[in-house]
DNA sequence: ATGCAGTCTCGAGTAGCTGGAGAGTCAAGA
DNA sequence: TCTTGACTCTCCAGCTACTCGAGACTGCAT
């Protein structure tokens, strides 16, 4: 019979998690005095613990390691908790093998700029969106402008109010100022499944864009500098070695008369 | 100006998360209704917020962020931080591939004996303990037990206490049960310096033994039985690709009239 | 006027402990 | 027998970065 101290040397465990897994009834001591509260352990409890221990090192919580040590779960039902773990488990590292080489990218970035990057990138998910879309190949992108125009001016009459900032999806492989593929798409509710040909006689294609993952950057200024905030993502998403998985897209989310100037979403979807 | 909701989906950040950062002063909103408390929020507020975002996955504290958003911090701060960072992650890294390593180990076991391991086996932190100690080269390991006894017998009447139970130490690069060197330490007070020489007329060394990472696993039953758990711990340390660190000890947890039994743990220091 | 969706604050919960306050206990020395 | 000091007890708060729910209010559309 050992004391809480004793044992803890014994089984290298701190006091304070002998009394939490006490308390838990996980490893109850062998015997509590009743008057004075005091918990005795015998080394013989030392197989018990070291189980909570291993079981709680492959990832098990506390409370899925009392159902199986008293016996509630079946060997089955153990293999089945542990490829779970195993499978979120190796999740998680990818996921902070990803983190790390975020951090030494921005690591190498900031040795060598010593400063703070211009832009913030972030990864997000972006879900999905019902959409109206004008699509056309330009061979002048001003025009955008005025196709944006032109949308909203068949949606807003019809009542079809849109449900988001609009935004461009470059279809082209590689940037054609002289032919670019360009759809202007108009989020908007889920019940929507027709719209008018716009005043300047386009036609509305109605789709929906699946929800993916996408790498994420505001510019803030005027469009004409948008450029370096493609510089900006594409060395980001080179650093971190992650592809391109879909048609870019920029977002305008101010009103074109707002205060503080445009301010553009630029969304890579990566894979 | 957008209420909470919409912001929310613009910057695909949940409502709760921008309340929290909001209360934190880390992303206030540009104006709160005095009199319905409802914030407001601007789309310039976006580079702000993804910067946020950024250094939050870059593994930073919200904490830390709100100081290098409010230019507490210089860049060499945020520089030696980052590498800080790098290193703690980096170790995580390893500790989770190692976890998961384990996991797929302990899978493959159940998934070819379809039950639990006689065993089990935990990595623990084993600190330094200055011991008294006899070794010798024996070529019988039955005389470990009277060497026991022999070194209780000098230390006792001496008054050195041991602080923990006795353990030997196996220094043999390979088992040789003729000529096995074994090494029997009692764990005794830092303060003491020497110790008489035991009634059989040994002589007892006075040393520090430094504190190791040790894979360790606790025997239950009759010590003729313990080969089996030299197996397991040698499959253990194969399965998770540990190398052995140094000679492995046995220490001998119970007294020899202990009701429960023979009870011994098995410590393999590892790199 | 009435819904109803959105928002507010506040408090609790998450996992696995750790640390502290304040009180009681145990064993050895004076 | 008393004291001292080490140990232990219970209970509560704190850690992180939110999330969820209760109960009350607001704003907009019918």
């Amino acid at each position: 019979m050992y004391r809480i101290g004793e044992f803890s040397k014994i089984c290298r465990v701190p006091v304070s998690a002998l009394r939490y897994y006490s308390d838990l009834g996980l490893l109850p001591p062998v015997s509590i005095d009743p008057t004075s509260g005091y918990r005795y352990y015998e080394v013989a409890q030392l197989p018990r613990l070291n189980r909570i221990l291993a079981l709680k090192d492959l990832g098990l919580s506390l409370d899925e390691i009392g159902s199986i040590l008293n016996n509630e779960l079946s060997a089955a039902e153990l293999r089945g908790m542990l490829r779970l773990k195993q499978a979120e488990m190796s999740r998680a590292v990818a996921e902070q093998q990803a983190q790390l080489a975020r951090v030494e990218s921005r690591l190498r970035m900031i040795e060598s700029e010593d400063n703070m990057p211009e832009y913030e990138i972030v990864l997000k998910d972006v879900d999905a969106m019902h959409v109206a879309s004008l699509r056309e190949v330009l061979d002048n992108l001003q025009e955008v402008g005025s196709m944006i125009a032109d949308g909203y001016g068949a949606l807003m009459p019809a009542g079809i109010m849109p449900t988001g900032p609009c935004f461009t999806i470059y279809h082209d492989p590689e940037f054609n100022p002289e032919a670019a593929d360009v759809e202007i798409a108009f989020p908007v509710g889920d019940t929507v499944a027709e719209a008018p040909d716009t005043p300047a006689g386009r036609h509305f294609a109605i789709r929906d864009i699946p929800g993916a993952k996408a790498a994420v950057l505001v510019h803030q200024g005027p469009y004409d500098t948008i450029s370096q905030a493609y510089v900006a993502i594409g060395e980001w998403l080179e650093a971190n070695e992650l592809r391109v998985a879909g048609p870019p897209q920029e977002a305008y989310l101010t009103a074109p008369d707002d205060p503080s100037g445009p301010i553009t979403e630029l969304r890579f979807p990566v894979a």
